[in-house]
DNA sequence: ATAGGATGTGTAATCGGTTACGCACCGGTG
DNA sequence: CACCGGTGCGTAACCGATTACACATCCTAT
């Protein structure tokens, strides 16, 4: 028994009364017929006591817990941060609580964590799975869960499909759209950096390949010199510094045959070329136009403002959670959990700013 | 009986191998004495089915449900986002969960939520008040938070007493010191803008006599004509656009007794505060300094980059929970509930960027 | 007058762990 | 040989809400 002052309970008010608890539930709950004096008394005692039922014995009876857990790589990050406010919003409006868990882009503390949702019983959970090297391990986990009967979506990172549904933004759509806006600009050469384009970390790949489809529409050669691995992987994850290659982006941006475009498909990469650029005496975006993906919060502000892909972080967390809350509800019908896993993809918007030249005339 | 598979019960172990559900319990917890040979088969059982004792089943029969609520404006605004890290780490080193609520400046949200957390018996409340005009509200249910043997602590504003600890930035120093910083600079009208001085809203006022403080010190005369409310009170609290009272501002700035420099003690006026000046033609710092407070994540990308205070979110939230800890260990011992209620402050740090003019050589 | 239905309420079991209590058996001591 | 403490384990109750089932009343219809 912890400390405090015990709580009040639904046998209390019944001893007090009188009556059976089970009276002061259907009076209560209303669900069942108590005669009008009776429900009256009940309703007056929980007034006057303040009695609130215990949610934790009602999960344990009902076996619903009405609980999700929310596992991302790390609230501080604004994106992250905007995802779980949606699916916090989208929750609340259904009486869901979350619990959230950052895992610190460290496979340990997710699979803790992942661990520790099970044995609390949450009805679903939402993840942004950590993938380095291999999904493998995650997986495992993830399957638990699935076999414990929870619900699962991924979200953010289109994983091999591992039978769970995932959202996701559009990354080939979007980088496409905004090579097709460099192109329209004028420019044709167009440069890409990325840090790293490892195939089990598909977003990366995915905007590559939306640049290279934009390239091949409008008829331009792709040149594998203006395709540059521009900082470490981890660097991307965390927004961490140090991982940059400066180097190879001034050789780049200083070779003969210098690209006129930068697209830099995530945002603190182009800003950092935007500082390099700087540092070379080189102006955006009259000598180069920078392009970059994800509308980080200071992209807004950098000089010139940085043209960028809106991450639809809150439609892929408002997404995702609907998603859920669909699975949830059609639970008990037949699950048809053989069906080819969806992967829902969330439109992104071009946010164009000063960065690649003025806006275009549409 | 919710979908899914049914997990496997400490029951299910026990008539698997014929022994009782007592027993296989002091196995697996191994807080009383067990044979050797049935504690192995135990394990192994639990081993081979992957049993994870339900904590919705522990909560009910310990009374503890290693949950603690963490209420906050909203989760998008970085400085909560960090805030809400650092107890997130700290609850996980305890293993403890959070959930997660958000209020989104709506009182009525709130207290919604607040209730919810009382139904889920968590065993403590971290509580970023919202204050508006008067904080009886929210009073009476932190009072029946604490009635209820629930741990709380308010953060980040302070509130009149209400018995319960409270853990917020040192608003009064760090106002004192930034406007010695400026006063070192050799400025000696220095100007104060605000969002409304309610009495309510404790934070501002601190911030506001912290500068008085650091005037009086430097034996400078006050100037009401240099104290501005330059927005309303909402946009401060969310960030909002819209309630800048731009005509104010340049008034102020055009003034021929205008001031050398500008003290706003919220980064996002401040960052209004260089735009207005950037449109009057006039640089910073070199005609007009500008300082924030907080520490936003654009203040550093502002042209020039803004000098702040670094509002020390991380902290707040790291110090709010220790001490919630401290008090839930300490449960149990004699409650001086009597005591004065501790109101802890945070220290704050200056952030010397180039809005001020040059670094001073210390 | 009496079967049949609606009505109001109580009893006891259940959800999955936890725990007070007690019993049987062991070896050792006086 | 009787007694004692330690050991290993089971029974049953409990946490607080929920629910299947049963049992009285009372009203209505035949």
């Amino acid at each position: 028994m912890a400390s405090g002052a015990t709580e009040t309970t639904i046998h209390d008010i019944a001893r007090r009364l009188n009556v059976s608890s089970t009276t002061v539930w259907r009076a209560i709950n209303g669900r069942q017929r108590v005669s009008p004096k009776t429900k009256q008394l009940v309703l007056d005692e929980v007034e006057r006591t303040g009695y609130r039922p215990s949610l934790v014995a009602q999960n344990l009876s009902s076996g619903r817990t009405r609980t999700l857990g929310v596992v991302v790589p790390t609230i501080a990050n604004s994106v992250y941060a905007a995802l779980v406010r949606a699916i916090e919003q989208k929750a609340f409006d259904r009486d869901y609580s979350i619990i959230l868990c950052n895992t610190d882009f460290d496979l340990d503390r997710e699979q803790r964590y992942l661990d520790l949702l099970m044995r609390r019983r949450v009805e679903g959970v939402l993840l942004i799975p950590f993938v380095k090297e291999t999904a493998t391990v995650n997986d495992f986990h993830v399957r638990r869960l699935v076999q414990a009967g929870i619900e699962v979506v991924c979200m953010q990172q289109p994983l091999p499909a591992n039978g769970v549904p995932q959202v996701a933004p559009d990354n080939f759509g979007a980088a496409r759209d905004m090579t097709q806006h460099l192109v329209r600009l004028g420019h044709r050469r167009i440069a890409f950096l990325h840090g790293g384009l490892q195939a089990w970390h598909a977003s990366m790949g995915e905007r590559f390949e939306g640049y290279r489809a934009a390239l091949a529409e409008a008829g331009l050669a792709e040149d594998p010199g203006l395709v540059v691995e521009a900082c470490s992987f981890e660097s991307i994850l965390a927004g961490v510094e140090g991982a940059f290659y400066a180097d190879r982006v001034q050789a780049l941006l200083q070779s003969k045959d210098r690209p006129t475009a930068v697209f830099a498909p995530v945002d603190v990469l182009a800003i950092k070329v935007m500082a390099v650029l700087r540092g070379l005496g080189m102006r955006v975006p009259d000598d180069v136009a920078v392009a970059g993906f994800d509308d980080i919060v200071m992209s807004a502000f950098t000089d010139p403002p940085l043209t960028t892909v809106r991450h639809p972080s809150s439609a892929v967390g408002g997404r995702a959670a609907e998603l859920l809350f669909e699975r949830l509800a059609e639970a008990g019908g037949v699950r048809t959990d053989l069906e080819t896993p969806r992967l829902e993809r969330v439109p992104c918007e071009l946010v164009i700013r000063r960065s690649c030249g003025a806006e275009p005339v549409e």
